[in-house]
RNA sequence: GGGGACGUAGCUCAACUGGGAGAGCGCCGGCUUUGCAAGCCGGAGGUUGUGGGUUCGAUCCCCAUCGUCUCCA
C-alpha cells in the first residue's frame, strides 16, 4: 500500500465513524511566537482543549505536518543515523471533544490496525498507565480493561509517567495515555524493548485521554468534558505496512533518495553506519522540511524558526559534501518532492518556484560561509604551533564565521592537527550559560501564563467612539492584581470591555487614554493574550482603582491605521492586476504612520509597474467605493473566494473585509475580499491619497513595499515640496529648473577640480622650488644635509612631496619645515632611512619641538608631523630642532 | 532577547602602534596585431555605511545608529 493510499485510507476510516476532516495547520505558525514549528496534531486544537475555542464538530480526523527540530521536541542530530527519525513527518490523528473516550478510541485503532489495514495482530504491543503516587493517581484500569478485550495480559504492559502521561504543559488539560507498539523482531520478542529506543519496536500510535486539569498549584482536577487525542506518525505506519526495515524504505523516501543517487551518480546502500547512507537519509529529510517549512512561509534567517530552517539546510549541503557535491544541488531535488506529494497537500505545488530560489540561494550563501572559514582555519592552522587548534580558535570559527566544528576537525586530521574539543564545550557551555541568564525578560505576556484572565468585551473596537468601562485589574511586574489602587508604574490595565483595538494581523495596537473619577492613564499600547485585552501604559495624573468607572477613548491616529488597512487590500489587489496571481502575501504592517507589505516576486517591480499599480489604487480610491466587513463562516468565505494570509490560522467564522460592495448581500461583486480582524475606513475615498514609497527585497523571492496614505503621505509632500523650495531658493532658479541647474553645477564643480589641480602642481612646484632653496643653502653635517625652513600656507601634500625630493636628492638628510595658516602652525618632518639607522627618527625630532609652538605631534621615523597653536614662536622650534638633530648625530 | 565579526573604488580585498587611502580584476583611451585573445603605456573611478566624540591629526580608538554575516536561546 502507497504511503498516500494509507494516509487516504485513515482519513477514509474515520470519516466512515462520524469524524470530519480537518485540513493540517500550517507547519510553520505565523503569528504565534511561543511555537517554533506545528509539532503535533493537536496544535490547531489547542484552543478547544483549553476552552477557549469551539468547533461545529466533535469529532475530527486530520494529518498535520509536523517539524520537530528545536525548541522541547528536537529530533535534529538524531536524523540520518538511525531509521525512524526525522525532522519533517506527518501526524495522523483523530479526534473527539468532549464526544467519545477510551472505549470507542481503542476499539477502532485496533479495528483499523487489524482488519482494515491487517496488521499481524500478534506483533501488536500496547501500553497503559501504571498510576502516579505524587499526582494520587490510580493506575488506568479502564483502558487496561478495554485492551484485555482484544490483546492478551503479556502483550499488555504497565508504562511510567514520563511515557504513559501527557501533559500540554505546566498547567492545563492533562491525562494518561495508551501507546500501541509494532514488534518487528523475528521471533516476536520483542516485548521487553518497549520504550526502549530499539528500532525493531517503536510506537506507532499513541491514544491521549484527556480527563484532567492541572492547575498551578500541581493540583489535578477531572475535567467535565472529557477528550481524546491520538497521534500516528505516517511514516512509521507506512514502514510496517509496506514490510520495510527502515522508514527511509518506504516509498515516499525511496523516491527521493533515487533522485539523490541520479542527481550525484553515487548508490544508496541502505546501511546503518555508511557515512555516504547517512547522508542520502539526511539529505531526504531535511529535503522535505524545508519545502514545507517555506511554502507555509518559513524562510531562513538568522533568527528564531528562521534559523532553525537555515541550519537544516546547510546540514543538508554539509551531508552533500559526503557525496562530493560542493555546488548547490538540494534545489533541484524541490521537484522530486512536490511530484510525490502535492496530491495531499495542494500547497507545495504553488509555491514551487519560491521554494526553488529560496533554497538555491540559501545554499550559494553558505558557500561563501564555507569559503571565508576556509581562510580563517588556515590562519588557526598556523597558529596551532603544538599540533592542536585552540577550542578558542575553533569556537570562534563556529560562532562568528559558521564554519562547523565536524568540518574543523576534518580539515585538521588533513594536516595532523588535533582540535581541543573540550575547550571548544567549555565556550559553548559559556555562550549558553549567557543566553539562558538573558532571557529573563519582564515581558508582561510570560508573566501571567499560568494565571487565568477575564475575558475582555471589545465588541466595540470597530468603531471609533469612546466607551464606558470598568477597571477589573492590573498586570505588573509581580502578577495580576483584583484589589487596591494603580501604581505610579508600568503596568497594564484589564477593564471589562474595551474599544482598544490589540495589535494582531500585522495593524499595530491603538493608543488612548483610560479616564476615571479620581485620575487618567495614558495607554501606550494594547495587546491581547488569550481573550483578556490588557491596555499598557502609565498613570498620567490622579489615582485609578479597581472597580473605578472609567471612559475609554482611542487616539485619532487610529483613523490613520484604517486608511493604511483599507489601502494595503487595495495594494494587494492591484499587485495581483499587475504582477499576476504569483503574488503571495508574505506578512504585512499596518500603523497610523505608513504601511508595509511583503510578497512573494521572483524580482524586482519596474518603476512602470510601481506607477501602474499607484493608478490603480488611487483610481479606487477617487471612486468613492464603499467598504463592507461581515461575518461568514470559514467555508462560505473561501467559496467567495476571499484571500487569506498563507500559513495564518482562523476560526471557523471569518470577518471579511470587502471593497466594492454596496452591502453585504451583495458582497460577491466586491473586487477586493480579504479575510480580516483589523480596522478599516467606511469608503475607499477616506483614504484620500497613496504612493509607494520604496520597493525592496527582504529575503531571496521576497520584495517589500511601503507606501503611505492619509496625513502620513501629506507630511511627505510637504516636506518634500520644503526641501524643493529651499533648493529652489539657494539655487535661484524656479523649481522645474532645479534639475537643470544641479547638472550643470556638478559639470562646473568637475572643470573647476580640474583647473585646481593644475593651479596646485603650479603651487606645488612653488613649494617645491622653495624647498630647493632651502636645499642649497642648507646646514650640512658630515654629508648629512640639515634642511629647516618655512613654508607660507603650502598645502599638505606638497610639503610631503617636497621632502620627498629633498631626501632622494640629497640621499642623506633631515628635514624640518614649518607652515603658517592664520594662527596655526603645522610642522613637519622628514629623515632618510642612512640617519634613521644612525638613532635619528622623524616622531623623535617633531615630539621634541612641537611642544614650543604649544603643539602636539608624532609620527613614523621616516616622516611625521605635528600641530600647534603659537605660531610666532615657529622660528624658536626650528632651530631647537637643528640642535636636537645635531645633538642625535653627534 | 543575548554574544561575536564585518562595512574602504563597479567587484574581491590591503593599509604595521592613530601619522602619505592602495593592489588585483573590471571599465575607458593609446600602442602592438590581418583580426581576436594576450601584452605594453596611460586614465577615470573614494564623503573609508551614517551621525557624534577623543586627538595637533581618525579608515584605525570611544559612543550611537543603520545594514550584512554568524552563534546561543
Amino acid at each position: 500500500m502507497l504511503t498516500t493510499e494509507i494516509r487516504k485510507s485513515f482519513i477514509d476510516f474515520f470519516k466512515g465513524k462520524g469524524h470530519t476532516f480537518v485540513p493540517s495547520s500550517p507547519v510553520v505558525p505565523i503569528g504565534d511566537e511561543t511555537l517554533l514549528f506545528a509539532n503535533a496534531g493537536m496544535n490547531q486544537f489547542k484552543d478547544v482543549f483549553l476552552g477557549t475555542g469551539a468547533r461545529d464538530y466533535r469529532r475530527a480526523a486530520n494529518s498535520q505536518k509536523c517539524i520537530r527540530a528545536g525548541g522541547k521536541h528536537n529530533d535534529l542530530e538524531d536524523v540520518g543515523t538511525d531509521t525512524y527519525h526525522h525532522t519533517f513527518f506527518e501526524m495522523l490523528g483523530n479526534w473527539s471533544f468532549g464526544d467519545y473516550f477510551k472505549a470507542e478510541a481503542i476499539e477502532w485503532a485496533w479495528e483499523l490496525l487489524t482488519e482494515v489495514w491487517k496488521m499481524d495482530p500478534s506483533r501488536l504491543h500496547v501500553t497503559y498507565f501504571e498510576g502516579d503516587k505524587h499526582d494520587s493517581l490510580a493506575a488506568d484500569a479502564e483502558a487496561r480493561d478495554l485492551w484485555k478485550r482484544f490483546l492478551p495480559d503479556e502483550r499488555i504492559h504497565k508504562g511510567n509517567k514520563k511515557d504513559n502521561f501527557w501533559e500540554m504543559g505546566e498547567t492545563g488539560p492533562c491525562g494518561p495515555c495508551s501507546e500501541i507498539h509494532y514488534d518487528d523482531t523475528p521471533d516476536k520478542s520483542g516485548g521487553k524493548f518497549i520504550n526502549k529506543d530499539r528500532p525493531e519496536v517503536i510506537e506507532i500510535w499513541n491514544l491521549v485521554f484527556i480527563q484532567f486539569n492541572r492547575d498551578s498549584a500541581g493540583k489535578l482536577t477531572p475535567l467535565p468534558a472529557k477528550h481524546v487525542d491520538t497521534g500516528m506518525g505516517l511514516e512509521r505506519v507506512a514502514r510496517f505496512l509496506q514490510g520495510k526495515k527502515s522508514n527511509y524504505d518506504i516509498d515516499l523516501f525511496i523516491t527521493i533518495i533515487d533522485a539523490i543517487a541520479e542527481l550525484t551518480g553515487k548508490k544508496y546502500k541502505g546501511s546503518q553506519d555508511d557515512p555516504a547512507d547517512v547522508a542520502f537519509r539526511v539529505i531526504a529529510d531535511h529535503l522535505r522540511t524545508l519545502v514545507f517549512a517555506i511554502t507555509d512561509g518559513g524562510i531562513p534567517s538568522n533568527e528564531g524558526r528562521g534559523y532553525v530552517l537555515r541550519r537544516i539546510l546547510r546540514r543538508a549541503a554539509r551531508f552533500g559534501r559526503t557525496l562530493d557535491m560542493h555546488e548547490p544541488f538540494i534545489y533541484k531535488l524541490v521537484d522530486v518532492v512536490v511530484d510525490s506529494m502535492a496530491d495531499a497537500f495542494g500547497e507545495i505545488k504553488e509555491r514551487t518556484e519560491l521554494v526553488t530560489t529560496v533554497i538555491e540561494a540559501e545554499e550559494k550563501s553558505f558557500g561563501k560561509t564555507l569559503d571565508r572559514g576556509l581562510e580563517i582555519f588556515a590562519t588557526a592552522a598556523e597558529k596551532a604551533a603544538d599540533g592542536t587548534i585552540s577550542g578558542a580558535d575553533a569556537f570562534q570559527l563556529y560562532d562568528t564565521y559558521g564554519f562547523p566544528l565536524d568540518l574543523t576537525q576534518l580539515m585538521a586530521r588533513e594536516k595532523n592537527l588535533k582540535v581541543d574539543t573540550a575547550g571548544f564545550d567549555k565556550l559553548m557551555d559559556q555562550q549558553r550559560e549567557r543566553a539562558k541568564a538573558a532571557q529573563k525578560t519582564h515581558d508582561f505576556a510570560s508573566l501571567v501564563t499560568d494565571t487565568k484572565l477575564p475575558h475582555t468585551d471589545d465588541e466595540t473596537k470597530y468603531s471609533n467612539e469612546k466607551i464606558n468601562a470598568e477597571v477589573l485589574g492590573w498586570i505588573s511586574n509581580d502578577g495580576f492584581h483584583t484589589k487596591g489602587t494603580v501604581p505610579n508604574e508600568e503596568v497594564a490595565l484589564v477593564l471589562d470591555k474595551t474599544c482598544f483595538y490589540a495589535a494582531s494581523g500585522g495593524q499595530t495596537s491603538d493608543v488612548g487614554k483610560i479616564t476615571g473619577p479620581n485620575g487618567a492613564f495614558d495607554v501606550a499600547s494594547a495587546d491581547k493574550i488569550a481573550d483578556c485585552v490588557i491596555h499598557k501604559g502609565k498613570l498620567e495624573q490622579g489615582t485609578i482603582n479597581i472597580g473605578d468607572k472609567v471612559e475609554v477613548t482611542i487616539d485619532a491616529a487610529r483613523r490613520e491605521s484604517q486608511k493604511n488597512h483599507t489601502a494595503t487590500h487595495l495594494l494587494q489587489w492591484a499587485l495581483q492586476q499587475v504582477a499576476g496571481s504569483s503574488v503571495a502575501q508574505q506578512g504585512s504592517l499596518v500603523c497610523p504612520e505608513y504601511l508595509r507589505f511583503d510578497f512573494t516576486s521572483p524580482k524586482a517591480l519596474t518603476d512602470e509597474q510601481i506607477e501602474k499599480i499607484e493608478n490603480l489604487v488611487n483610481d479606487k480610491i477617487s471612486h468613492a467605493i464603499p467598504v463592507t466587513s461581515t461575518t461568514l463562516p470559514i467555508k462560505e468565505a473561501k467559496k467567495l473566494g476571499a484571500m487569506a494570509l498563507f500559513g495564518e490560522k482562523y476560526g471557523d467564522t471569518v470577518r471579511v473585509i470587502a471593497v466594492g460592495a454596496a452591502d453585504k448581500k451583495s458582497i460577491n461583486e466586491a473586487f477586493s475580499k480579504e479575510f480580516c480582524g483589523g480596522t478599516h475606513v467606511a469608503n475607499t475615498s477616506d483614504i484620500g491619497s497613496f504612493k509607494i514609497i520604496k520597493e525592496e527585497a527582504i529575503a531571496a523571492g521576497i520584495r517589500r513595499i511601503t507606501a503611505l496614505t492619509g496625513k502620513g503621505l501629506a507630511d511627505f509632500y510637504i516636506q518634500r515640496s520644503k526641501i524643493v523650495e529651499k533648493l529652489s531658493w539657494t539655487l535661484k532658479v524656479p523649481a522645474d529648473g532645479i534639475c537643470a541647474r544641479v547638472d550643470k553645477l556638478i559639470e562646473d564643480n568637475k572643470n573647476l577640480a580640474k583647473q585646481l589641480k593644475n593651479a596646485s602642481k603650479k603651487s606645488g612646484t612653488d613649494c617645491l622650488s622653495r624647498a630647493r632653496q632651502l636645499l642649497d643653502n642648507c646646514e650640512k653635517i658630515g654629508d648629512s644635509s640639515i634642511v629647516t625652513g618655512t613654508l607660507d600656507s603650502a598645502p599638505v601634500d606638497e610639503v610631503r612631496s617636497a621632502i620627498d625630493m629633498i631626501k632622494k636628492k640629497a640621499s642623506s638628510a633631515a628635514v624640518i619645515f614649518g607652515i603658517v595658516d592664520d594662527d596655526k602652525v603645522m610642522l613637519l618632518a622628514g629623515v632618510s632611512d642612512d640617519l634613521i639607522a644612525r638613532g635619528l627618527k622623524a616622531g623623535d625630532i617633531v615630539k621634541e619641538i612641537a611642544p614650543i609652538v604649544d603643539g602636539k605631534g608624532g609620527g613614523k621615523p621616516q616622516l611625521a608631523q605635528a600641530g600647534g597653536k603659537n605660531s610666532k614662536d615657529l622660528q624658536k622650534a626650528l632651530q631647537r630642532g637643528v640642535e636636537f638633530i645635531k645633538q642625535k648625530l653627534a
